[in-house]
DNA sequence: CTGAAAGCGCTAACAA
DNA sequence: TTGTTAGCGCTTTCAG
């Protein structure tokens, strides 16, 4: 087998389609994005032409001549957290199927490094910005991202954010309220009555959303909840290890335990068992999200489920529509998992 | 509150931090580039004014310019599994510490979707791309995918695949081998004899090699290989249950089962727990990878740790290496984590 | 319905 | 060391 010379063919450009088909580039280029203004003749010739070529347009050329993209921009706090990355699987999916390319980028929660990364999208010309994670509970903590958003949203880019932010565009919205009343109600329920919750930071709409509804529903069941002992702590497993050792160590008659993520639960977990603490019989835990690993955790971790995958399909799905008049608001369903982590106190 | 008119202020271009900086384009792009021929003096300058204005170059004139790219394409298996969400932590990490932003695709280990995911890549003039996930053991198998990819170098594209692959381009190389020998010789060494694997599809080389480091193992301990049953499923959870359950039918006296990833070995666990089998006591099981979550499974899993966050940010750092005369493997090292999973026989 | 020509923002010769 | 200028490949007015 030899290997062709020096006459590495670059790929064909639109000029060899339009020559080969004898016809000038603004015809081609028309025919090529099924714009009307073309003899539906000529248009299947180019067409032809192209596919015999194997013809790819080169995205940059036509994006700086102020064509479409069809590469959207994805920002998460770290693609490695379960959480995100079942987001992001339901991007990528839903993106692929499109035709749609998506750039990945992290910003560690960090409201300036988050406008920077929208900067760099921007300057990407990306068509699209879906953004993971929650949202402030101050505005002003978004102010930057949000002005680096408009300004995007009014040159014509397509912002979609899931979770509560305050901000002037499509919104996927998880259940975070109605999804803490489940799992509240359902401690509540089993006769619990001296519960505590693991919080991540209090910053996040996310953390306050969940608590609002854990509170709601202590309400409705007639207790009081500035009762309720909250310790806040980072959204990750070391964050519920150490939060979980100062609610045992401050609220020793403690029954039940409800960490505001998975992430979080796993390391309740991982200290009660370290403590020498048995889940459910002496303390309860639940968490939040169910991802994957919930159900393979020691013991199986009771819930509320958020549907991730689903989440990040839909955000992809409403940054293809054209802006609407007023932001869209998708909320999601949850469902309340009951796994082996909970019980009646004793 | 007033929208503003017609100044919808679009980002800064070259131009606009050339003209504030007191230079002409092409020192500025110099500048901004690092190249020389640029006093220290002025090219501070250019730098501190880009800062000021949050320039950021448009990659597409850029690109289109023939200058270089910085936008590399990952190729994952699903991004929801959490051994290649941990590989693209690594990779974004690295890229984001370099100014790069990374393009992320679904391969589905469809090898022909695997083609056409580097010719989308192809057209995007991404700067390199990096291949997740395992190469096949039949040459064949791979021959689409290879000849994209080698048209891509030639192109001056950089390619860097994480695995063994029948690829001409520089590679990271998990330690699959010493990784399954460690495994398999803290099994043997606990006594056991009896053993079985749960292991992925047979064309996957990843899954020959920890086959064949186990089987080596097998044999320094001067007992035959022939005699271990090998079990195949997909490579997930689902089919680390079913091969679970048919290493219980079909060899009942098996005392040890070795998966051959933690998907897998989380599957194990979950149906012999199920069939009410205990492990470590009746029943030894490892796995591979050590994914987050393998500590925090029941019991906590002995696994073989591959760093894999680091993997996908040595790859990301091979690919911005100039290509070399002859193809780079940089192997990794593996570690024995032994947690409860494992103890000796009964 | 089709073509000619003017850029999009940048880099890379080539001049100065 | 710096500036001038000609494209990169495409889309999009504006004429025909």
């Amino acid at each position: 087998m030899r290997r062709e010379p020096a006459a590495v063919r670059s790929q064909p450009r639109l000029v060899d389609v339009a020559g080969r088909a004898g016809v000038s580039m603004a015809t081609a280029s028309r025919a090529l994005a099924s714009r009307d203004g073309v003899s539906e003749l000529v248009a299947a010739r180019v067409r032809d032409v192209a596919a015999e070529l194997g013809y790819v347009a080169n995205p940059h050329a036509r994006t700086l001549a102020g064509g479409t993209t069809s590469v959207a921009g994805l920002l998460v706090y770290e693609i490695g957290d379960p959480y995100f990355s079942e987001i992001a699987s339901g991007v990528v999916g839903a993106a692929a199927e499109h035709g749609w390319s998506v750039q990945i980028s992290h910003t560690e929660r960090d409201s300036s490094a988050e406008a920077a990364q929208v900067r760099v999208m921007r300057a990407h010309r990306v068509g699209a910005i879906v953004v993971a994670g929650s949202g402030y509970v101050d505005p002003a903590m978004e102010a930057e991202v949000a002005r680096e958003l408009d300004d995007f949203q009014v040159g014509g880019g397509r912002v979609v954010v899931i979770g509560r932010h305050h901000l002037r565009c499509d919104a996927v919205l998880p259940d975070n309220i109605g999804a803490a009343e489940s799992v509240a109600a359902h401690l509540l329920g089993l006769g619990h009555r001296r519960m505590a919750v693991v919080a991540g930071p209090s910053h996040l709409s996310t953390v306050a959303d969940r608590l609002g509804g854990i509170r709601a529903a202590v309400s409705a069941h007639g207790l009081d909840p500035e009762g309720l002992p909250v310790v806040y702590a980072p959204f990750t497993r070391e964050g519920g290890r150490s939060a979980a050792g100062q609610v045992l160590d401050r609220h020793p008659g403690t029954t039940a335990i409800l960490a505001l993520n998975d992430a979080m639960a796993t390391g309740v977990l991982s200290l009660l068992r370290e403590r020498g603490v048995a889940v459910p019989h002496d303390v309860s835990v639940t968490g939040f999200d169910d991802i994957q690993v919930a159900q393979d955790l020691a013991p199986a971790l009771t819930t509320a489920r958020l549907p991730m995958s689903e989440m990040g399909a839909t955000a992809f799905e409403l940054a293809l529509r054209p802006r609407a008049a007023r932001p869209r608001r998708k909320p999601t369903g949850h469902g309340l998992i009951v796994r082996d982590s909970t019980a009646p106190p004793r």
